[in-house]
DNA sequence: ATTGGCACTCGACCGTTACGAGTGCCAGGA
DNA sequence: TCCTGGCACTCGTAACGGTCGAGTGCCAAT
């Protein structure tokens, strides 16, 4: 039960050793490459406790030890200090984003930028709609009896969806839907849409009620399927880095990552921005990531979270330095859509 | 350099053991598989011809004989016949890309639908926007003296780009600047723009000039930039199906994945729709697709293929049946898009 | 032109051995 | 009580050697 100090230091020396060299860590090695201020013998028994309550583990019996998941949790909870970024670093990502033209190349650009700096593989969610506000809703008249609703919020973002009218319209009515919808909508949180939808058919004219009625319906349908659906990808390719990584094979990673679901699941579910998440192996409900780690974290600029993004690699990876690149990408995401 | 018609047959027979085994065949098992009506002994002789004029190789000297590049490129120009798609399968690919409701949905299912047809990854290119028209240009008014400018195509693809003016502008004026703007380009194709916008500062009062020019320059640079750009990617994790399938590892084969410019030489690149394209192995240009094949095609409704789709997997890989389902795919998607 | 026979090659497989990294334990010392 | 050096032990890895067999090329006979 009791671990005091120095088996702290050691089981903190084994995680760097083994994070850096990939092999795994014997006493004798760690009182070269660590002054701990005592034998390989004292540290052989520290393992040994170390071993006893969980932290760390032996592939085979001749072999040194490695971190379990366990292990990896007391590292990042209680031992590892957030490695602030270089300046260079810090400079590289301002620039870097500050070159986006819109949304989709502010999520291009920082999930491409996330997996560059961390080595891994990177997965940045576009803000929830339902956290978004409303800045404007397009109506354009479709040839035969039907309307494209263009659904543009304040960070960005924009939605499309085609609506079946139940009766052909003309060119005022039209005008006539757009502004009632824009004055009933424009400025209001998503969130809030199902009330405001609710109250759209006074606005209008009775004859224009049933349209109004199916616009309101289809505006509440694209809210509820694409919430919180779209998510981008990159760094796959850093999966395969070293093929050490993982036992079998990397094949039920890739599938887990294919799964959008999967990924919101990791990303996602986030209420406050700037709080970092740490997932370790097992502790990733998702059969396929048992031996990957998630950081996690929620960009925004007020209180509540946008949405989320993130880094997945193996269970060993470099926790502190990942840690805080994860952090700093998402206050500069944060800051970029807030001064859009 | 004659190559009878034995000769072909032998070379078909180990394309098709190779394809199913995935490994060297030999002279007996092809014997015994297949109905040749020789001798092992004769068909040594044939395999030793076909070695020489480069269609096969050994990769040992005790071992049996795999195609090269140039045995499967012979294979799919001459030996192969199309297989034609079950009716279950026709089927599954109507009903499961009817229910797409809008140009993103549709992108989305088609590159999952073919990425699960062939086994392999699969890769779909968004319409280009140079080959679609303009349904409907939109401007938003921004608070502080910007303007969204939100351009809608007739194959349902949305573009949004951020247009700083030179002055701030009244309701009234942005309003003027949308009706000329739709005027002068509403139904005209994009590749037509540069000329539409050369005018468009004539069509509107002395002092909204300016700003018709700055919108001008974004609306042109959008189409420069993003005219080919988007494409959408499913089925990575088949490349790790079988590990046999590359000799080192995916890495370079993901590494190039990630990059949408190798993507769109792959698969883009593309005039006229239904003319499938084989590239194999070495054909592609790209350094780490070496050992991968693609078979793309173009799809659209009209003359013109508004852009290309396709299928990457190892040169080993089922060319017929691949073949096929790229077509049949590529002809629902351009059917459905002219639907819209 | 085709075929059966035959000698040859060479990778895959298997058991043996040697090596060495790393461990656990123990007895002696601070 | 805690630390340390010493030592026997374990076990995975690498290297070696021998066997096996699939597959080949060649040749003489049909």
């Amino acid at each position: 039960m009791s671990l005091d100090e120095r088996k702290l230091e050691v089981l903190r020396a084994i995680v760097e050793d083994y994070v850096s060299t990939h092999e795994p860590v014997g006493s004798k090695s760690l009182a070269e490459r660590h002054v701990l201020g005592v034998s390989p013998a004292t540290i052989r028994n520290d393992m040994a406790a170390l071993e006893e309550e969980g932290y760390i583990a032996q592939p085979h019996t001749s072999a040194g030890r490695i971190p379990t998941d366990k292990g990896y949790r007391l590292f990042v909870d209680r031992l590892s200090q957030v490695k602030p970024l270089s300046a260079p670093e810090r400079r590289a990502i301002q620039t870097f984003l500050d070159g986006a033209v819109d949304l989709d190349d502010v999520v291009r650009r920082s999930v491409r930028l996330l997996a560059q700096l961390t080595r891994q593989v990177a997965v940045v969610q576009y803000p929830a709609l339902s956290r978004s506000a409303v800045r404007h809703l397009e109506l354009v008249h479709l040839s035969d009896g039907r309307l494209l609703l263009v659904l543009i919020t304040d960070t960005g973002r924009v939605e499309q969806r085609v609506v079946q009218l139940p009766t052909a319209l003309g060119e005022e009515q039209v005008a006539e839907l757009r502004t009632a919808v824009n004055a009933s909508l424009t400025g209001h949180r998503l969130a809030d849409a199902p009330a405001q939808v609710e109250s759209l058919p006074d606005s209008v004219g009775l004859e224009l009620r049933p349209v109004m009625v199916s616009l309101g319906t289809v505006l509440l349908e694209t809210l509820a399927e694409r919430s919180e659906e779209r998510v981008m990808l990159a760094g796959t390719a850093n999966l395969t880095r070293s093929a050490l990584d993982f036992p079998r094979t990397i094949h039920p990673v890739l599938e887990a990552l294919e799964e959008q679901v999967v990924l919101l699941k990791l990303i996602g579910e986030i209420e406050t921005p700037s709080t970092l998440r740490v997932r370790i192996g097992e502790e990733n409900a998702v059969e396929g990531l048992r031996d990957t780690s998630v950081v996690s974290v929620g960009y925004g600029s007020g209180e509540q979270a946008l949405a989320g993004l993130g880094v997945l690699g193996p269970t060993r990876m470099d926790y502190p330095g990942t840690m805080s690149a994860v952090r700093a990408v998402a206050r500069y995401v944060g800051d970029l859509l807030a001064r859009q």
